[in-house]
DNA sequence: CGGGTCGGTTTAACTTTGAAACCGACTACC
DNA sequence: GGTAGTCGGTTTCAAAGTTAAACCGACCCG
């Protein structure tokens, strides 16, 4: 049988990220958002199905509440290496979402200290490091790094 | 701004594959199942949801409808080259569910005619070709080509 | 004391999903 | 000719999910 298994890795990963929102939170975490408030605000998402998520994530380890203040105590969420690994999927859905619905001019992930654009996989091709999520930026495919 | 206009690719992209089930009935059409009832039944899907998410990807070009006979009409539902350009999505899904939820012993996608395993990029990394999604098996980690 | 921020929870309308029944156009069998 | 079965749906309606808005406790600031 073809692609047999792929079955189930495929709808384990929809199970975790799959809900309504679920994918577009863990980006922004990604991309540095990681307060209740700037999530809610920034994805324009309803308070209760944000919490919701965030504990889903939580959870599952994709996602950490780390304390960034006592009294009153306040967390912040951050990925965890789990949900950093999901960096090739945003990138992968990112780049089919950038080649056919561009926005003229297409953006590239570009490593953040050499300017390379980045492939599919977090690893930089000139480098030959592993790229963070910190360590990648955004960039317009006709300007210079 | 960092990681600003992926923003929009993302976005753009959970829009056309975002909701329940979407991916996953791509996921079947890539491995070769084409027919409704034959989706309807792998999925356990509902057929009103099925038919209206077939539209819906045929709307958006992501795949299309080919006639496999007439009186009664009936086609299939194929991928288009904007669909089959979402195998990179799809495989990085794959891989992380593969990863962090493995079903012991993990699967792997290897190139169908050398076996060797593939990255997220749908290019034989052994003979330097695009690998079309029919070209793509699974196998065990351990199994040999 | 009065107001504001932060990170939520609760509530009640609204929208989407799911299971099951139904349907038209055929084909195959008897 | 009649009956059953397949295929690809549509219709219906209850259940589940989503939304906006109100509310809340723990603080801080003036």
């Amino acid at each position: 049988m073809v692609l047999d298994k792929e079955t189930s890795s495929i709808e384990a990963t929809i199970a975790v990220v799959g809900e309504r929102w679920t994918i577009l939170i863990v980006r922004d975490i990604f991309r540095g958002i990681h307060r209740f408030s700037q999530l809610q605000e920034d994805l324009g998402i309803a308070k209760n199905l944000l919490s919701e998520r965030l504990a889903h994530l939580v959870e599952e380890g994709v996602v950490e509440r780390v304390p960034y203040q006592d009294r009153p105590l306040r967390c912040e969420y951050r990925l965890t290496p789990k949900g950093a690994d999901l960096s090739a999927s945003l990138i992968a859905l990112m780049k089919w979402g950038d080649r056919w619905y561009a926005d003229d001019p297409p953006t590239v992930l570009v490593h953040r200290t050499c300017g390379t654009p980045l492939d599919l996989d977090p690893t930089c091709p000139r480098c030959s490091v592993a790229v963070t999520p910190g360590q990648i930026r955004s960039q317009n495919a006709t300007e210079e790094s």
